[in-house]
DNA sequence: AAAAAAT
């Protein structure tokens, strides 16, 4: 075991040791059946920092733990957490003191602690070792400077510009530094403070826009702060997660979850995903073992509901996570079952976070549903359609595709590898379609692998990871991976079939030109595409792109199409709709409008606040522009 | 029309 690990160790150990010793009076439900002490029994985060009820709190509090370096927070000092930087939250700290119990020299049963917390950062070094770690942040922040924002709601708190200026915590701030995020992106600005201040939250945000932070960082942080909850013992083997984050797809749970371990490193706050097409007794296993943030698709939690393994009734903070999706894809009556008909806390007594690339008329109706005087943030289309990506369209006919795909590999491959290899993801429209280009391109001496609903779940999981190692440096998908997925290196984004959606060709092309890198986007057009031929010239204007002539023919020709055009026009996925006719009666100032700071403004001339109350109505343009 | 998602 490396050093680095044994700090993981030291601290899973003695949280382990701690519930063995410390909390026997309170029989959270989240434990799992049995208590026979030699089973490593995991103790929710507001009870595993209580001093032992006969120990004094650990003096012991010498090790070579300094706070730094451990990440694990304020230690013996009794400062740290205590409730009074948080005051807007005037809940009882984190036990302040009581952290230095699980430091406790009782070194009798480190040896017996099975609840290693393993490292979640050493494994990005094990899956992706082809990328210096630079570039594994994820996130390039200089680019996100010009993203326009717009808020909208009562008394919306001020976006911050800078994590510092947020108290998430030396824990929370210790991982933030290891995953190299230093300047929060604007939907993290601006939906972070938003949280922390216990409001609901609509917005409009791509992925790729740091969404998943913006919601997990509030969660973590309120969850280590929260008072202490006592989770009911209804079953032994009902565990009451309190936070829940849905997602549509597996693969993107399965992003989150890892996301939300490496946010929540050594914080005490425990993250399990369940997802279909995966063994459920290995996810039972691991919600037994205790579970404070379940992240999920919907069908496996309904399954997990319905058997009452899991129950709702603690749940603090509720997160959807690409909730356009998640209707497209037929889950609104899987949704409505978990949220309103389970025994989920009701809005206004949980914090709701809903996140959606657009906002048109279901997703209003789920937000009027869901959310209780929520606060609507919209951001700026984000490493989509931006200049970071160069869009190109070629007028391919089906019959040419093949060969014109394998053109483009070749000069590819010509022009040099750059010495990292370019990753080139190829998307289609049919499961077929998939099987049978991936076939072709193997056995044209293109390394290629495929992934689609009709693969298994550990066929889709080793085409990714394959993928994403440069194993196999073409990646064909449907759109199981358009949305959402972050896969690093991605330089050419290929729509061999063009989507039928302006917005999933937005999704898919967003795949490539992340972090801050350049990308390209080629799509191969034909008659077959005529009614995208409007939304798509009309986009790629939008970012200044060059449109070729033939395809403003064709635009010209057709009427609508592309469906889905913008609710709110330009580069937002919406606008807040109760600022429309019926809503806004009360007058202009109810809701105050604009992003109601100066502070953000400052990089930006005339201020981002220059919006106040306008809005964007279809037509208007934005105070950016 | 196709894709995705529980077994």
């Amino acid at each position: 075991m490396s050093t680095r690990t044994s700090w993981a160790d030291l601290a899973a150990n003695s949280a382990a040791e701690n519930a063995a010793t410390g909390s026997s009076s309170a029989n959270n439900g989240g434990v799992g059946a049995t208590s026979a002490p030699a089973r490593s029994t995991y103790v929710p985060p507001h009870l595993r920092n209580r001093p032992p009820a006969s120990d004094s709190p650990a003096p012991a509090n010498t090790g070579p733990v300094t706070n730094d370096r451990s990440g694990y927070g304020g230690g013996g000092r009794g400062g740290g957490w205590g409730g009074g930087p948080r005051n807007d939250y005037g809940r009882a700290g984190y036990g302040g003191g009581g952290r230095g119990g699980g430091w406790g020299g009782r070194s009798g049963g480190w040896d017996r602690g099975r609840e290693r917390e393993v490292n979640p950062f050493e494994d990005d070094d094990d899956t992706e070792p082809a990328f210096s770690e630079q570039e594994n942040s994820g996130i390039n922040f200089e680019a996100y400077d010009d993203i326009p924002v717009e808020t909208s709601g009562e008394n919306v708190p001020p976006p911050v510009n800078t994590f510092a200026e947020i108290d998430l915590g030396d824990a929370l701030n210790h991982n933030i530094r290891r995953c190299k995020y230093v300047k929060p992106t604007p939907v993290q600005r601006n939906a972070i403070p938003i949280s922390l201040a216990g409001r609901d939250l609509m917005a409009c945000a791509q992925t790729g826009s740091g969404k998943t932070a913006a919601f997990c960082f509030p969660i973590i942080s309120g969850i280590m702060t929260g008072q202490s909850v006592q989770r009911p013992p209804r079953g032994a083997r009902t565990v009451y997660p309190l936070a829940l984050i849905l997602s549509p797809t597996r693969e993107l749970s399965m992003q989150i979850h890892e996301e939300a371990r490496k946010f929540s490193y050594q914080t005490g706050v425990r993250v399990v995903v369940a997802y279909g097409g995966a063994p459920i007794n290995q996810q039972l296993r691991e919600l037994e073992r205790g579970v404070d943030i379940l992240v999920a698709t919907p069908g496996r939690l309904v399954d997990l509901l319905e058997r009452a393994r899991v129950s709702l009734q603690m749940i603090r903070y509720l997160a959807l996570d690409e909730a356009d999706r998640m209707l497209d894809m037929g889950f609104e009556p899987q949704i409505r079952k978990i949220v309103e008909q389970m025994d989920m806390p009701p809005p206004g007594a949980r914090q709701t976070m809903l996140f959606s690339a657009t906002f048109p008329k279901e997703i209003q109706r789920l937000a009027s549903d869901f959310l209780s005087n929520y606060i609507f943030l919209a951001v700026g289309r984000v490493g989509s359609s931006t200049d970071l990506i160069v869009q190109r369209v070629e007028f391919v006919q089906e019959s040419d595709k093949r060969s014109h795909l394998m053109d483009l590999l070749h000069a590819q491959r010509a022009n040099g590898a750059q010495g990292k290899q370019a990753l080139t993801l190829v998307f289609v429209e049919t499961k077929k379609g998939a099987d049978a280009l991936e076939h072709w391109l193997c056995s044209n001496g293109f390394p290629a692998t495929t992934i689609h609903g009709d693969r298994s779940q550990q066929e889709r999981e080793l085409a990714l990871r394959s993928f994403k190692s440069g194993h196999t440096p073409i990646l064909v998908a449907t759109d199981v991976a358009a949305r959402g997925l972050d896969i690093p290196h991605v330089s050419h984004v290929v729509n061999f079939d063009l989507p039928n959606d302006i917005d999933d060709y937005v999704h898919r092309i967003g795949r490539t030109g992340r972090a801050g890198k350049s990308g390209l986007a080629t799509a191969f057009f034909n008659e077959n595409n005529a009614s995208m031929a409007r939304a798509l010239s009309e986009l790629m204007q939008e970012s200044n792109q060059e449109v070729p002539s033939w395809l403003s023919r064709f635009a010209a020709r057709s009427f609508g199409g592309g469906r889905n055009r913008r609710s709110g026009g330009g580069r937002f996925g919406g606008r807040d709709f109760r600022r429309d006719s019926s809503f806004s009666r009360g007058g202009s100032d109810y809701y105050s409008g604009g992003n109601s700071s100066g502070g953000y403004g400052a990089s930006s001339g005339g201020g981002y606040g220059a919006s106040s109350g306008g809005g964007y109505g279809p037509g208007v343009t934005s105070a950016w522009d």
